[in-house]
DNA sequence: TCACAAAATGGACAATCGTCCATTTAAATC
DNA sequence: GATTTAAATGGACGATTGTCCATTTTGTGA
């Protein structure tokens, strides 16, 4: 039986990379010793080191995971929808605002490594580049649907509303964090598509009858 | 001379808590320890136990106090500015967008402290109590405006216009604390008041020609 | 089954953490 | 100027931090 050496390898190396998740999203960014981390990895305290080069490096990498896992819920929610701008827009905002996505746990983690991010490098980098290809994404769709309005500018309304859109998604990101027991999911979908509506009225009439059934 | 004693106990308090903001700001809250702080506010080692009994009780009037300078300077300008709603808001979108309060260091302090938010009870709770201030004023601002489109429910509409703003501020905010050197402040604001004009176009449509006089 | 090597262990280590208090300093009062 | 007392000092303290390596375990190939 080949390979199973570095199937365990890469076992440990994963657990160890959920621990630190879990105890960020649990006890904060200050509280995630390597004592805690191993604790909850079940692994021996050399291990750290022995995969990672030190804790730092495993937190940078803990971050990276963490950033790839929500495109990636974003990415594979575009592929079940059609492809039309409107669609597209639909679902990022439905994908954002979602259960899936938008849950106690990827909030705390995502919120303390923010907070880490200008003082850390390599947390702030890959945020980056990932950030980017989403906000093309949703500039693409919106071009689309700002030259059917034949305004003198449809770049400029496109690039304004990607702009607004993921900031207001921010927002409601913030709001789930402060107030993770009265926040309204369907309420913070119906303001972002009210915003759209008042911006493009003849592109998101329809979605909330599309959202809701 | 009386009070001498008072004033320079009181100065020594501020030093400290002025010390921590500095420190959060540059370094981080995991690196802020009672050995930074105290360095930085050329005080003794025992005085954060003196005068507030612990590092953390420390930390969290630091952060109180910062809160404190946010709401402060967003109702001073609320002072300078005439009484209807469209001015209301505009000034509270200018302000909060302003250099005077969304800068480097208040952006890195309150982020930081927003990472440890979900963790420390007291950083949560009087960010909740201002907020909710703001957040009335901003809708008794939005529902004057509302009530004179003679929608159906303006109340709800002022509602979502308050939410919906207050979101995208938010979210103007994280851009800033990602890409603090390509921020552009009057993008940001044409943006928010791009999507203001979008859901009331009689009053927020002469917005850009004040904003750049 | 045995020898080899990769992987995992867990404790030693110096450095740093935050707390606390015996001592010193200096403002206030007489 | 002497006395009182609140404020400030700075080091001792045990606990905890992250790193690292000598040792043990265990999967792999001969």
């Amino acid at each position: 039986m080949t390979g199973r050496r570095q199937e365990i390898r890469e076992r440990n190396r994963r657990s160890l990379i959920e621990a630190v998740l879990d105890s960020v999203a649990e006890k904060g960014i200050s509280e995630t010793s390597v004592s805690e981390i191993i604790q909850r990895a079940e692994l021996s305290r050399g291990m750290i080191h022995l995969h990672f080069g030190g804790k730092d490096n495993l937190v940078d990498e803990a971050a990276r995971y963490s950033s790839e896992q929500y495109y990636d819920g974003i990415y594979a929610l575009l592929e079940t929808t059609g492809q039309t701008g409107q669609e597209h827009i639909e679902m990022i905002v439905r994908g954002d605002l979602s259960e899936a996505i938008l849950n106690k746990k990827n909030v705390s983690i995502w919120y303390a490594f923010r907070g880490e991010a200008r003082n850390r490098a390599a947390i702030a980098a890959f945020s980056d580049t990932r950030d980017a290809k989403l906000r093309n994404l949703v500039f693409n769709a919106f071009a689309r649907i700002a030259k059917e309005y034949g305004t003198e500018h449809p770049n400029q309304v496109a690039r304004d509303a990607t702009h607004g859109t993921l900031a207001m998604l921010e927002g409601m990101w913030t709001d789930y964090l402060l107030h993770p027991d009265s926040f309204d999911r369907d309420e913070a979908m119906r303001i972002v598509f009210r915003f759209l509506r008042a911006m493009f009225p003849e592109h998101f009439d329809l979605s909330g009858a599309l959202l809701f059934e």
